[in-house]
DNA sequence: GAGCACTGC
């Protein structure tokens, strides 16, 4: 390796270098058998017969695109070949992902190849789990770490090469590395960047980088057969089912995939399915099943497979012998509106690109087929060309902080690849200024510099700080963990909702889902120190809490209590507080710091409907909430979301008092909307109730001045309508109606 | 009285 020279080596040398029987990289250590049998493969892969003329490129350019479908092996040969030609730099190389496992994974494969112990020369860092060391050469990590390490060091001086592998996703972290990665090109010569991504959509990518070299890579893949419907059915799920049914008698073995929705559909198809035929292996696949459940799928089998599967399957999780694919052509999108500051999720049709990577797990092994349920009009109509980029889908707050502490002042007219909508935009800055991140200016505050490092959403902080005053800091560390978890703690299983209704009563509240998931949270941790390992699972179970959520909010919670220690030199002893205001304490608090997620109950209707403070939005309370049938007049909520109906979910009752002396509720600061329509008099005569204690008659207002929306009550027929048929012969069409036509 | 996906620090 000594005589390697930086961005001058050439593939022969390099090659040559690997041929040795010893390993070059470690010190002359002899190299394992099955090192040369992974060699051998290597090898043959496309991207290793053109090592030279991407060697070429990459020594001509300092930001090279490099493009490929899967099966060429960029992922793992890439960045060897850079490993190598970057050696003499002394410094590292680092290899985005976007997502954990696959992260994980692409190491060890890496490591392996190159004869190495996983975290040596090549390494791997995500959250909660490091195995890199001093001298680690070749580090993957997930894009959200190395943007983390990127505020703290905007020229990446820890690296000679920045690699982003699968950049066509464009999530929201990939775009905004490739922005400062941009930016830090221009002010060191000496770093390079590779962007990695599917063919699909590498435009717009390719003018983000103007002077950057291209260079693309074969992949290997296998054909795949595409039938489309010659009429669209809404019925897709029993559509599905006909489908199945007639690969299963009709057609060669192999397995088979379908894509649906939601996890509901998904676990009624297979239900069906599994009485229908003894012979088939019908396998669920969706994020919320446990890992175990998920690694079901790669067991070996007697029977055909059938794997029924989420959109996981489209990008995280990857399957060999797969032969048929049978996509609905549907998916879930998250839509946020941030005029209302609401998410929700709706049902739509996937992208081209998407239906693409669908059809092509069908032919990674031998050549496939897959079944579209939709018509060829409908995919080349109604199906956009390739997913949104993240950055143009979601609240941007935390980002823009971020930008923020990194020192970019004017965050409205940084250079994104696309730029987020003004009104998203200017949303996060009112709420960082709410918040108390950024001063009128848009300047960030000491507060905010504290907040933009947080491992949670940086509106946690106010909250940590409050608790502090009140003796609660421990809690709002808890429920700040047990907010940023992908999965809720409480479990409700479709079959036996009302089962976990009833054991969830034990950690019940009256007046607070917080404090709700607060005792679920400590009864679970009371449980790990006096039950043993084993049963701790079936603890859970009984109490209908889902273990995985409640080892991540552990996990997540140990994580905080550390930066908040270390960082911020929260140094005060961390405890809980723990007398008869226990409930109170908390409940302030959360009062205090979420003020600007208040409501207040319409006091004349029958039914809770609630008004929000800041905006003046109309919403009832989530069904599943303890405050569902309560008669609460203030409360906070954590969430603003829609299903139909918009709802405000996990909500703690509090008490007007605790907030009067705040700033934002003093009558002239009252946030108006941008057509001055804010509705003031609710707040202001519920304000001055709890400031005079008046007699609440005069208080009252009419409904008229509430401004209630009627919310239309959108019933999904057709959903109800499948699901409740048991008699599933009369609902199924037979293949023949379908009426498949090949293209 | 009902939800509905997937990531990251």
């Amino acid at each position: 390796m000594e005589d390697l020279q930086r961005n001058q080596t050439t593939a022969q040398q390099a090659e040559s270098l690997e041929d040795w029987e010893v390993n070059a990289l470690r010190d002359h250590e002899l190299h394992s058998s099955k090192y040369f049998r992974l060699l051998e493969s290597r090898r043959k892969l496309p991207v290793s017969l053109r090592r030279q003329e991407f060697l070429d490129t990459y020594h001509n350019s300092q930001i090279i695109l490099v493009s490929g479908e899967t099966g060429s092996g960029k992922t793992t040969q890439i960045p060897q070949f850079i490993l190598f030609d970057e050696w003499a730099s002394g410094k590292k190389v680092a290899c985005t992902q976007p997502r954990r496992l696959a992260t994980t994974a692409v190491a060890t494969r890496t490591a392996a190849e190159l004869d190495v112990p996983l975290g040596e020369e090549v390494g791997y860092s995500v959250r909660f789990e490091r195995k890199s060391s001093k001298l680690t050469r070749l580090k993957y990590m997930t894009d959200g770490l190395l943007l983390s390490e990127a505020s703290k060091d905007r020229d990446f001086s820890a690296y000679s090469c920045v690699i982003l592998d699968e950049a066509h996703e464009r999530t929201l972290n990939t775009d905004l590395l490739m922005a400062l990665l941009k930016m830090a090109t221009s002010r060191r010569s000496c770093l390079k960047v590779v962007i990695m991504s599917a063919t699909l959509n590498i435009e717009k990518i390719q003018s983000y980088f103007p002077g950057a070299a291209t260079f693309e890579i074969p992949g290997k893949v296998h054909p795949v057969e595409i039938h489309y419907l010659s009429d669209s059915t809404p019925r897709y799920c029993y559509c599905a089912i006909s489908v199945v049914q007639h690969i299963h008698q009709n057609m060669d073995e192999g397995d088979i995939m379908l894509f649906l929705p939601t996890s509901g559909d998904i676990e009624m198809v297979c239900s069906i399915l599994r009485k229908k035929y003894k012979n088939l292996t019908v396998l669920p696949l969706y994020s919320a099943l446990s890992r175990a459940k998920q690694q079901e799928i790669f067991d070996d089998s007697e029977y055909r497979k059938c794997i029924v599967a989420t959109n996981v399957a489209e990008t995280s999780i990857t399957i060999d012998g797969i032969v048929y694919v049978v996509d609905s052509g549907l998916e879930i999108r998250p839509v946020y509106n941030p005029r209302l500051r609401m998410s929700s999720v709706l049902t739509c049709p996937i992208s081209k690109a998407s239906a693409k990577q669908r059809a092509g797990r069908a032919g990674r092994t031998q050549p496939g087929i897959c079944f579209r349920l939709y018509t060829e009009e409908t995919h080349n109509t109604c199906f956009i060309p390739s997913a949104p980029p993240g950055i143009l889908e979601g609240e941007l707050a935390s980002q823009i902080l971020l930008l923020k502490v990194m020192g970019f002042q004017s965050v409205g007219t940084f250079d994104f690849i696309d730029p987020p909508h003004p009104e998203v935009y200017l949303c996060g800055l009112q709420d960082l200024c709410a918040m108390g991140y950024i001063d009128d200016e848009g300047t960030i505050t000491s507060k905010g510099r504290i907040a933009a490092r947080l491992p949670v959403h940086p509106k946690w902080l106010n909250a940590f700080m409050e608790g502090q005053k009140n003796g609660c800091l421990r809690e709002m560390i808890d429920l700040a963990a047990i907010s940023s978890t992908q999965h809720p703690i409480f479990s409700r299983p479709p079959p036996a909702r009302f089962a976990a209704d009833i054991a969830h009563r034990r950690f019940a509240c009256p007046l607070s889902d917080h404090m709700s998931q607060l005792n679920a949270l400590h009864a679970y941790e009371s449980a790990m120190k006096t039950d043993k390992r084993l049963s701790i699972s079936q603890w859970c179970f009984d109490s209908f809490l889902n273990r995985r959520a409640l080892g991540e909010v552990v996990r997540i919670r140990d994580q905080l209590l550390a930066s908040l220690q270390q960082e911020l030199a929260y140094t005060k002893e961390i405890c809980g507080f723990e007398d008869a205001e226990y409930d109170a304490h908390i409940r302030k608090t959360l009062a205090r710091s979420f003020f600007y997620q208040c409501a207040l109950k319409h006091p004349h209707s029958h039914a809770t409907i609630y008004k929000t403070v800041h905006e003046g939005h109309t919403a009832g309370i989530h069904p599943e909430s303890v405050l569902s049938r309560e008669k609460q007049e203030w409360i906070v909520y954590s969430e603003f979301v829609s299903s139909g109906i918009p709802y405000l979910q996990t909500v703690t009752a509090v008490d007007p008092a605790w907030l009067i002396d705040l700033d934002f509720f003093q009558d002239d600061s009252l946030p108006k909307t941008a057509d001055g329509g804010f509705k003031q008099p609710l707040v202001k005569k519920s304000l001055d109730k709890a400031r005079k204690k008046k007699d609440e008659e005069e208080d009252l207002i009419s409904f008229e001045e509430l401004e209630l929306k009627a919310t239309p009550l959108v019933k999904k027929s057709l959903d109800t309508v499948w699901k409740k048929s048991d008699d599933v012969e009369e609902d199924l069409m037979s293949f023949e109606e379908l009426d498949l036509k090949v293209i």
